[in-house]
DNA sequence: CAGAACGTACAGTTATTTCTGTACGAAGAT
DNA sequence: ATCTTCGTACAGAAATAACTGTACGTTCTG
């Protein structure tokens, strides 16, 4: 939590108290991206930190090891949720939160959805032609043919559908998106 | 696994082996649902089933007890991953995938990305007020003012960008996605 | 009305993940 | 060059989550 000297105690207990809610609430729901809490939390502590901050201050803040500010960040910082920030003067590493949260979401769909899709891809394509090798050696099996039909239209389904979602998460980092689903309700 | 009477062993073999890589890759994406690996697998196997299966079989199938099956086809079905079959003569409850991906897609989004955007939006507006109650009755304290005004400022942004995802995940619900990044990349 | 079959709640066990403290390599300071 | 300071790898400890077996309520069967 920032440091606020000279501010009137109630006042100040009212600001963190607020924080606190939009802290809690943000961390709890953070596991959508595959986070655990008490990452979640030190994002959200970020969140209202209006300087870039340090692991020695985020476990002071997190009273935690400065370990786990350590490796908390770095998954932050491979979701591009979280930059590194270079000062000059300081030999620390400073962080701060990347308050574009359309980016984000963008970033975390690129980064991991993408990622599962183009891998699920792969399996599906994979498995795919050996469906059809099988089925090109045509034993006269007709329940072997059976299942290797039904088991190809599932297969062909699914390459479609990852097919879209690729092109969904294209839509998000060309913020093309922003044409169907403008950031402003006008 | 589906029983498979009669096949050539090399071709029954070369068949579990496709399912069994769309199975692994599926499963092992799965987190991104907030599902457990497990939990996962039981959807794959779920995929290449032709008819709609049982607790017992399941069971059977990944080797694991049917208490296992029932909390991890509960996800799954609150997911609307999966869906609970009637058939008539059958004392079981049936239940088989659904094969609709975009559906599914749509679904999860709204389950579970909705209802977290309405929990922070209304952690947001809360806090929000607060923190104008504080504005409203200032005290002559600058670094307070300066604090509370940086706060606003995050969170307005914040309730901003909550609005549009829950907008996104509407326009997934009502299919207008479809007319930014249609099914079929012609 | 028993009796059997089914699905799940719950508590205990097992397995996995998270967190910590120590140790070490890299890079700046003296 | 030596001495700090910094960030992180790594192994063990602590906490959490997953899985199982038993027990029980419900529903169908005879």
């Amino acid at each position: 939590m920032e440091r606020s000297n000279g501010l009137s105690p109630e006042q100040e207990l009212a600001l963190l108290k607020a924080r606190k809610r939009v802290i809690e609430a943000i961390g709890n729901n953070m596991e959508l991206y595959g986070i655990t809490p008490s990452t979640g939390h030190l994002y959200g502590l970020l969140f209202f930190q209006n300087r870039p901050m340090t692991l020695d201050a985020m476990g002071q803040a997190m009273e935690m090891s400065k370990t786990s500010m350590s490796t908390g960040v770095r998954t932050l910082v491979d979701l591009k949720m979280v930059n590194k920030v270079w000062e000059k003067g300081s030999r620390k590493d400073l962080y701060e939160v990347e308050l574009d949260w359309y980016q984000t979401f963008a970033d975390f769909f690129s980064i991991k959805w993408g990622k599962a899709a183009e891998i699920n891809l792969q399996a599906l394509r994979k498995s795919r032609s050996e469906l059809l090798a099988i089925a090109d050696s045509y034993t006269g099996d007709e329940e072997l043919e059976r299942q290797v039909q039904a088991d190809l239209v599932k297969i062909d389904e699914a390459i479609r559908y990852y097919k879209w979602l690729i092109r969904l998460i294209e839509a998000f980092e060309s913020e093309d998106i922003f044409q169907l689903v403008p950031k402003e309700n006008e």
